[in-house]
DNA sequence: AGACCTTCCGCAACCGCTTTGGAACGATGA
DNA sequence: TCATCGTTCCAAAGCGGTTGCGGAAGGTCT
């Protein structure tokens, strides 16, 4: 079908190895050759097959992405699509493939044993890490290069990273309606074995203390962050004896089930109730074009991904690369839906 | 790393070939021997390299899925994380690794080509297909197996697809409305080049001619299907002189902007207003656990990926099949968001 | 002029697996 | 006894690239 290499030479009146390492870049070719070879491979548009090429030098050309699905009622991250697209761009860029891996709960570590042992990857990215997260040691030991979307809290031997300031984020929001005036303030958080909602927490806290607020326990709340128990829960503070005046909430999907518990008690949200989100600039449920609907801690989950695929690259590319970290700091957006603690 | 074919018959004392063909379950091969590769092969651990198998039989034991992004604006289509987790385990089932590639619009095209030419996968699966989509000859053309997820209108020749039917879908959201006492029933679509879109508008237009219903372009609109453009479009049309009492919305997340706007109105959705969604089940934005939230046309997407996966797969098999199609029914389902028109 | 580099290129082996075309061997049938 | 036939196995040739090593041509230095 497509032209190959020996019959790319052959056109050339060049051998093999000459024409592929004129492609290559290699310095023993003169400058003449060499673009006389970039002409003929763009003109027949050769592109070297992947699967000989990988065999011959023992690399894939590819990433992979494992995404977990334990049975047909495990959800799947909202943010998946985003964040793979973003990653997608990158690999694409720099010739590599992104294979995925779905794998029901258990099988993660085998999954990652097998593409390993295959070599049917370079590297791997490893999403929504745990507070503390066997996957992560499992990697180093089984030498298979990778970058965590996240990170892990324990004293693990150092890794590579990108993550979003979720305590500096939830910090800042809390104190957003802290100074709004608001005393009591839920959190609705995802759960918090999963480090960003352990750090989430931990900022929501931290800004508590500061302004001399004692935390109470009726108002946090952690569990999957789908819009219907982001209702109830919500609904469940607001009918308690003392409700909260104001949210904190991890996501924009269980955000909408606040939104919608607010409404439903007949409140107003932005006026009866405030609530701050994180906003991850999913692109298909955006904060609202012009104004934004919630005041959010946004951060893109998009440029995330392409970050993470750029450092999972540089990684592979070259492993004796010090360990590289990346916090991505989420900006306070104000919107219409916090606003003063009502007297 | 891993063992490979070599040294596994170098310690059976057989030949790579006797072996090979053990494994791949030729005839010409003792049962006795065959049980002790088996047996050796388990112990092991043997796995054979896919990219060299791939490189002698010329497949590739891969599944492309094309997922369009044009620039950071473009919108990820929020099914595309079910749709994946579903195909994603009927392939790891089958032995098929899946390949994403992210492209950006103008060439997606160029990327089937390249797909196809490098022999990167065995089929792709093609989404989100137009009323007259050019993909479809194309890929028939460069001969690369796929499997269509949808439909189109125009009379190219036959090809495989798995599809819900959207026609009967709106047709019966839109009679439910009709048998409740609705008049004037409105119609939030997604982009109608879509057949998806285009067909469930026919049968919205259907069931209203069926009872002699005057459709009104000022209840009809079609967009991209967000939140926000829900949100306004809805607003827009409540606002209006005469408001319609009913909404036919062609996804959860429109639905979403809908109710928002709805109430934002002071109205109350399945009182004032009755609502009816097309609901793809997506696992992280459920229709309500118990009672429904809204009352919707309900059709895994999951299961989508899976059937689509699946017949991929056969196709691939065995490529003389028959053309195969499959169309899924949605039900309704009865929920809290349509209830009688009020007099 | 001869020794010695450079520069540029090709031969051939190799990556791990499949598969064609026999070879060896015991059993069978005439 | 000998040709025939299944059965069981192997050697070797690809698949499409990369790369170690060697060699020819031309230039530089005594």
């Amino acid at each position: 079908m497509t032209i190959n290499l020996k019959e790319l030479s052959a056109k050339l009146g060049l051998s093999q190895t000459t024409v592929s390492r004129a492609l290559n870049g290699y310095p023993e070719v003169s400058q003449s050759t060499r673009d006389r070879v970039a002409q003929a491979a763009a003109r027949y548009g050769y592109r070297p097959n992947p699967r000989a090429k990988g065999l011959a030098v023992g690399r894939a050309f590819a990433i992979g992405h494992v995404i977990q699905s334990d049975g047909p009622t495990e959800i799947v991250n909202p943010i998946f699509g985003d964040f793979i697209a973003g990653a997608g761009a990158a690999y694409s860029q720099a010739g590599y493939e992104m294979v995925l891996s779905v794998v029901s709960d258990g099988d993660e570590a085998a999954t990652y044993k097998a593409l390993k042992a295959r070599g049917a990857v370079d590297g791997v990215v490893l999403s929504g890490p745990l507070v503390t997260d066997p996957r992560i040691p499992l990697l180093q030991d089984i030498g298979l290069p990778f970058v965590v979307h996240g990170q892990t809290l324990d004293q693990v031997p150092d890794y590579d990273w990108v993550d979003v300031d979720n305590f500096e984020a939830f910090r800042s929001a809390t104190t957003h309606l802290i100074d709004l005036g608001h005393r009591r303030i839920a959190l609705i958080n995802g759960h918090e074995t999963m480090t960003f909602a352990h750090l989430r927490r931990e900022g929501y806290l931290h800004s508590l203390e500061a302004a001399g607020i004692a935390p109470d326990p009726a108002l946090m709340f952690s569990s999957d962050m789908t819009e219907e128990i982001g209702f109830r829960s919500c609904l469940k503070m607001l009918d308690a004896d003392q409700p909260p005046t104001a949210f904190v909430v991890s996501s924009m999907i269980s955000a909408l089930g606040v939104r919608r518990a607010i409404e439903g008690r007949g409140l107003t949200m932005g006026r009866d109730i405030s609530v701050v989100i994180h906003d991850d600039a999913l692109s298909y449920l955006q904060n609202g074009s012009d104004r934004p609907i919630f005041t959010a801690t946004r951060s893109s989950v998009r440029d995330a991904g392409r970050e993470v695929a750029d450092m999972l690259i540089r990684r592979i590319e070259d492993p004796t690369l010090p360990p590289q970290h990346l916090l991505l700091s989420a900006a306070l957006v104000q919107g219409g839906s916090s606003g003063p603690a009502l007297a």
